[in-house]
RNA sequence: GCUGCCGUAGCUCAGUCGGUAGAGCAUACCCUUGGUAAGGGUAAGGUCGAUGGUUCGAUUCCAUUCGGCAGCACCA
């Protein structure tokens, strides 16, 4: 007797064993049908999985989400491997995983693909989804299935098997000729893939994800269960692309980048005013949090990078100066080093620490051509950076300190959604394994403390520390990698920091290296996306525009343009020739939150007729109240 | 940096199977004073990314190079 206990609770009772897919068609042939895999016990299987003993069995359907969706686009790799072999059977097939909204495949292939071939594999993949061939599991011998695909030419999946351990078994699986080494488990048939699915575009991507290996060729596609996820997901990417910030940079006239200076930023007035409004945010913060800003140079002498340890790693991306009279400097990558030779002036005692010194520090690095983007990736850029010199006794509590500013001034730019990742130590780093034991428990238990739940990261910490890194979500569901909290015990060595402790010894500080917006360039770009260039009324750079609908109104609307400024409102008078119509249209597409338009009733009575961005209805005010209105909405956070 | 694609007016794009280019929007000027998302007319605007080669002739073909886009790798 086998015994089936399902979602529900209810068990089935079997005289023995039975397939997910007997059970199911035991429930009713609409299930059988609908049926792609099962749960079993919680883990993923296929839906002929053979079930010997009682069991606590789900059947997975289209309904199930992301459990769904993942089967159906490691499906969709696999039909587009398949098409691919059958048109270009020369080529190799590699792996070939699902991925958020999608799915790739790497192929081994010495002339690339075309967008035509794109095309066609697409075609070939409907053929395949409309023969409904069934996907099999088989089991082999590892050593059985190596020899197979070399036998058939395929050297990366022998290479992959090859690195399974001898004698395991392992699973492939056939569907029509095709076949396929994969843990599964997989849809039942290749009809059950449908039509949702649509390939995106071509890449290169090297072997095993590393540079040294040989490039091979990726192809990128989508699947969903419905044609109408399909369509959704097409226009999220229409609405991202819409809201991308080059575009909108551009068509704002916020800034703009050009051949001479590649990888920097040409801030125009708009955009260099939505950057100083973001700033002086950010320094009322601070100075509310007793940070202290200081400044450092822009050229230091490459000796104190060979000091601090960052010459070792980084050298390759510094930008290096030699000088008329043969010295040899760096435009400084980073702030660290010269905030500890701040720190060494003077003698420090105990009764200092924590100092929290803040820099809105340029710094150049000569990022990988292919690494550029936007304002987002650039080659100079703005760290809100500070530095933390505090004793092991006060990382918990600087902290917490840090993670509340960090959210509170995330959910002022209108993020909620944060979360946090911890990175532990990399390969190549400095400092001894005790330290490093110390600087990750520490960061953790702080972590705990301040009340963050934390996902691992692993590997990914910096050469002289562990790190927590600030991921927040947008508008529009994506992620971005901004905030980051990291422990170093090492660079306060290297650099020889001290501080009199309270027994009158000598001591080591630790450091936090701490961010909250990352660089202002990149932030910027994120708040441009996230409000689609709609900002909220603080931190728009043009607030107000005042039209008029005849000239007789001229004087009137300069009078309250002078109005507004007085009162600290960034406000421009529109008095140009044209009817309101056209005014109303500009002054939408630019993205001007409020306007105020005045023809001769309202130059007469001393109102204005205020228009709201997106809002079709009006509102006539007397002036002196759109005024006090309006410098209340524009107060930016405290 | 690697792979693929791309580079024509300020923007979006068309075009030249090799004979130095065109539209819409934007701009300037003129007419229009019009009540909430494009009023009308006229004009100006381009060494077709750069360099070299093939050719009687290159924006078009080839090579190199610079830049951009997508992904990979990188991200102190």
């Amino acid at each position: 007797m086998v015994a089936i206990t399902l979602p529900d609770g209810s068990v089935r009772s079997y005289p023995g064993p039975v397939t997910g897919l007997d059970v199911a068609k035991d429930i009713g042939p609409g299930l059988a049908k609908a049926a792609l895999a099962i749960r079993v016990n919680g883990e993923m299987k296929d839906l002929t999985t053979t079930l010997t003993t009682d069991t606590q069995l789900a059947i997975v359907t289209a309904k199930d989400g992301a459990d769904a969706l993942e089967l159906l686009r490691h499906d969709a790799a696999h039909v587009m491997a398949e098409a691919v072999k059958e048109l270009y059977p020369e080529t190799q097939v590699t792996i070939g995983p699902s991925i958020e909204n999608g799915f790739y495949y790497d192929f081994a292939r010495p002339t690339p693909f075309t967008p035509d071939d794109l095309e066609k594999i697409e075609a070939r993949m409907q053929e395949i989804v409309a023969r409904d061939e069934q996907i099999v599991r088989e089991e082999w011998d590892r050593d059985d299935a190596v020899k197979f695909f070399l036998d058939q030419g395929e050297k990366y999946k022998a290479e992959i098997i090859s690195s399974i351990p001898a004698g395991q078994t392992i699973s492939l699986y056939r569907q029509g000729a095709f076949i396929d080494l994969c843990r599964g488990p997989h849809l039942p048939s290749t009809a059950k893939l449908g039509k949702a699915f649509k390939l995106m575009k071509l890449a290169g991507a090297y072997w095993r994800g590393d540079s040294k290996n040989e490039m091979l060729q990726r192809i990128y596609g989508t699947a969903w269960f419905d044609k109408k996820d399909l369509d959704g997901y097409l226009t999220m990417l229409e609405e991202a692309e819409k809201r991308d910030h080059r575009r909108l940079g551009r068509e704002m006239d916020l800034f703009h980048q050009q051949e001479e200076a590649v990888g920097s930023v040409f801030w125009h007035q708009k955009g260099w005013q939505l950057y100083r409004t973001v700033e002086s945010y950010m320094r009322r913060r601070l100075d509310a949090e007793n940070y202290q800003e200081v400044k450092t140079p822009q050229l230091v002498d490459f000796s104190l990078w060979e000091a601090s340890g960052h010459a070792d790693k980084f050298s390759e991306s510094m930008f290096t100066i030699k000088t008329q009279d043969e010295r040899h400097l760096a435009v400084k990558p980073m702030n660290c080093p010269c905030h500890v030779q701040i720190f060494r002036q003077g003698i420090k005692s105990y009764r200092d620490l924590p100092l929290r010194m803040a820099e809105f520090g340029s710094c150049h690095r000569y990022e990988p051509s292919g690494a550029l983007h936007g304002i987002m990736r650039v080659r100079a850029f703005t760290q809100d950076d500070a530095h933390i010199f505090c004793t092991e006794d006060q990382i918990t509590s600087e902290t917490i300190a840090f993670c509340h500013l960090l959210t509170t001034v995330y959910k002022d730019f209108g993020f909620e959604d944060v979360r946090v990742k911890f990175s532990d130590r990399p390969a190549k780093r400095a400092g001894s394994d005790e330290t490093w034991d110390k600087a990750e428990s520490a960061l953790l238990e702080a972590a705990k403390a301040a009340g963050l739940e934390t996902t691992l990261n692993p590997g990914e910490g910096a050469f002289y520390g562990p790190k927590l890194e600030f991921v927040l979500r947008d508008a529009i569901g994506r992620d971005w990698q901004c905030g980051t909290l990291q422990v170093d015990f090492v660079l306060p060595e290297r650099l020889d920091a001290n501080y009199t402790a309270e027994d009158g010894s000598k001591k080591r500080p630790v450091m936090l290296h701490r961010a909250v917006l990352g660089s202002f360039e990149r932030f910027l770009g994120i708040l441009i996306e996230n409000y689609a260039g709609r900002f909220p009324l603080w931190l728009a750079p043009a607030q107000v525009t005042v039209a008029t609908i005849v000239s007789d109104a001229n004087s009137y609307a300069e009078e309250v343009v002078s109005a507004l400024k007085a009162a600290g409102i960034r406000a421009e008078a529109d008095l140009r020739n044209e009817k309101i119509n056209y005014k109303v249209r500009e002054h939408s597409l630019a993205k001007v939150p409020v306007m105020l338009v005045v023809g001769k009733r309202e130059a007469e009575e001393r109102t204005v007729a205020i228009r709201r961005l997106g809002s079709q209805s009006q509102e006539i005010v007397a002036l002196d109240q759109a005024v006090a209105t309006l410098v209340r909405e524009a107060t930016p956070p405290a």
